[in-house]
Parts: structure tokens; sequence; C-alpha cells
DNA sequence: CAGAATCCCCAGTATATTAGTTGACTTTTA
DNA sequence: TAAAAGTCAACTAATATACTGGGGATTCTG
């Protein structure tokens, strides 16, 4: 039941790109110089969220990755998914339809299966619940709210601004 | 984020001895077949559970397994951490305290580790909320507690007597 | 316009884990 | 004593992880 770098890292690194934002693109080698992570591998997992459209990119100097929505719009459990494919304990709960691939016959009389569905849930609630901003607004916190650079909190109020 | 096969069987199995429970050891074979499980796989796992004290073996012909505490006393969550190990999605949250292996010293700053450690509890208070005697009720149930063979619960029955 | 800074894509790779298999050995019952 | 069981140790194929390497393509800056 461990989550794996990708899972992490791709967390981290939108949060890194949550603390940035209003600054313009950031660019991966900062990204991986700040979060400790290894510059080509996240470029493989920036290019994920990309497809999925998360994130936007500029290439050419003075480039980099920009989130695609406002912080209090993405939560950890899209960028999870991302990263690791659905959020399910069994590979059982992902075909529902009898004849689909990989469906159990046992599906609708199998009582661990409801446990590892209960779990499934339970890790999506939690993941679901948690935005962006809520990662930089607790890291505003941290540091003192008097004294914090706390971009992320100042976007949402341009955010709101905007959406008048 | 998945479980391995070896906390899936090994919940099932435990499930079967819980379904079987007062009819004397219970082989291996049998928990396999029934379970469609790879018998000498199991043999490993089983292994591991006796280890871990939560079932007792008898060697010889007609031995077998059987639970040593009664259903209701064995959560999935303790089999699932006899098989797969505690409960964390990321290792970071295994070495709290400074100067253990694998500490994290962005422990106290992490914003993500939050994240990771309310997910793991999530978990654990799933996992450690049902018991094999909840799943034996749900299968009895499933089958209708009219004509279903319920051992577990007659198992139940039987332990209130002897506790009284 | 050159070159530096970026992102983009494809391919390889070492290590670990998973999910077993194989086989020899011991214990107990019928 | 033979068959039925658990015990133990070693081997293995397949897969995933967490990278590394190298060559492009694009864009800004001097």
């Amino acid at each position: 039941m461990k989550l794996s770098t990708k899972g992490r890292y791709g967390v981290t690194a939108m949060y890194d790109l949550a603390m940035h934002i209003g600054k313009g693109p950031i660019s991966l080698k900062s990204v991986a110089a700040r979060q400790q992570i290894s510059e080509h591998y996240l470029e493989q997992l920036m290019g994920q969220l990309r497809k999925a459209g998360l994130v936007k990119s500029t290439r050419g100097a003075q480039g980099g990755y920009i989130l695609v929505k406002q912080p209090q719009d993405i939560s950890v459990g899209d960028i999870v998914r991302v990263m690791e494919g659905p959020i399910a304990p069994v590979d059982c709960l992902l075909s529902t339809d009898p004849g689909s691939n990989g469906y159990c016959p046992r599906t609708e009389i199998c009582v661990t299966r409801n446990v590892w569905q209960k779990v499934g849930e339970s890790i999506s609630n939690v993941l679901d619940s948690i935005t962006l901003q809520d990662l930089c607004r607790e890291e505003a916190q941290r540091r003192g709210s008097a004294t914090a650079n706390n971009n992320c909190l100042k976007a949402d109020v341009k955010s709101i601004v905007t959406n008048i």
C-alpha cells in the first residue's frame, strides 16, 4: 500500500507551482532543485500532468510550467489519479460490468471486495478534500502569516476579483 | 496504491478459517482450493500469520490451521499489517524520531507529508473497524440467514457462553 | 543571428518486488 | 508403514520503479 514517487513527486511539483503562481512559467530545473527531485525524471512526470491538462508549458528560454487551473480547483486526488491511475487498492474494483476486461466473476458475492472498496472510497475522500490551496495556506501559516510570501493566497484574492 | 496479493490472500485465508471455525484444523489445501490460491504460495503466507501469532498450526494428517483468537477479535487491519507491514503510504511516516534510520529531515516542515499521514490514518481506520466476524456476518446475510451455515456466528454464541 | 535556456521524446537499465514453483524434510494419524 | 499434512530453503519469470542518457525542437537574450 505504498504510493510511488510518481504520485509524491507529482503532488510536490504541483504544490511548488502553486507556491509560485503569478510569477510566469516556472522552470523544471528550479522545481527540481527546490524539491530535490531528479530533473530528468520530473520532466517525464510533468509530461503526464501536461497531457492530463493540469499544467501548461512554455518552451524556450524563460519557459517552464504553470498551473492551468487555480490552486483551489486542483485537488491532490486529481494529481494522484493522473500519476498513478484510478485510486483502487485492488484491480477487481475497476471493471464493474460483466464482460469487460478483468471483470471478476465473484464480484457480486465477494465479501472481502467490500473491504477494499471501503478503503478505496476512504482514500479518495481524503485526497479529493485537499486542494493545492490548502497546502499553500498551511505552508503560509507554518511560516507565520505576517511575514510569509504567500503568493498562493494572493492569487486567490486576485481570482476572486477577476471572477466578480 | 495497490494492495499486493499477500494482503488480499492473507485476509481471504483468515476469513476462510473464520468461516470454518469449530471444525478443527483446516488444511491449507482446502483453503487454497476454495479460495483459488496457489497452495504453495499460501503456505508461505500462513507461515507469516503463524509467526505473528494469528493462527496456530497442527502438523501431520488431519492437521491444518485454526485461528488463535475469536473472529470478532481479529481485524482486517491486524492481518494486513502482518502481511504488508505497517500501513503507511509513504516511508517518511514510519521513522518519526530524528536520528532513527530513514528519518526525513523535512518531517517538521513538509506540507505534503500531512496529506499522506491523513491518508494512512483513514486507511487504518477502515481496516481496523472491520473484523473477521463482520465478514462472516455479511456472508451469512448474503446467503440468507435462514438457511445459512453460519459457523462463524455460532462460534460467536459459543464464545459468549464460554465467557460467562 | 548565435547560443543559451528551456521543453519534448525515445530508449536503455539497475534494482527490487511480486507471485509464484520446486523439492527435500518432518510430523502425525489411520 | 503409508498417506496426509505442515516446514523450510532456494530458485525464477515477469513486472514495476526510479531513474539515466542523448538527441531534438523552440524561444528568448545579447
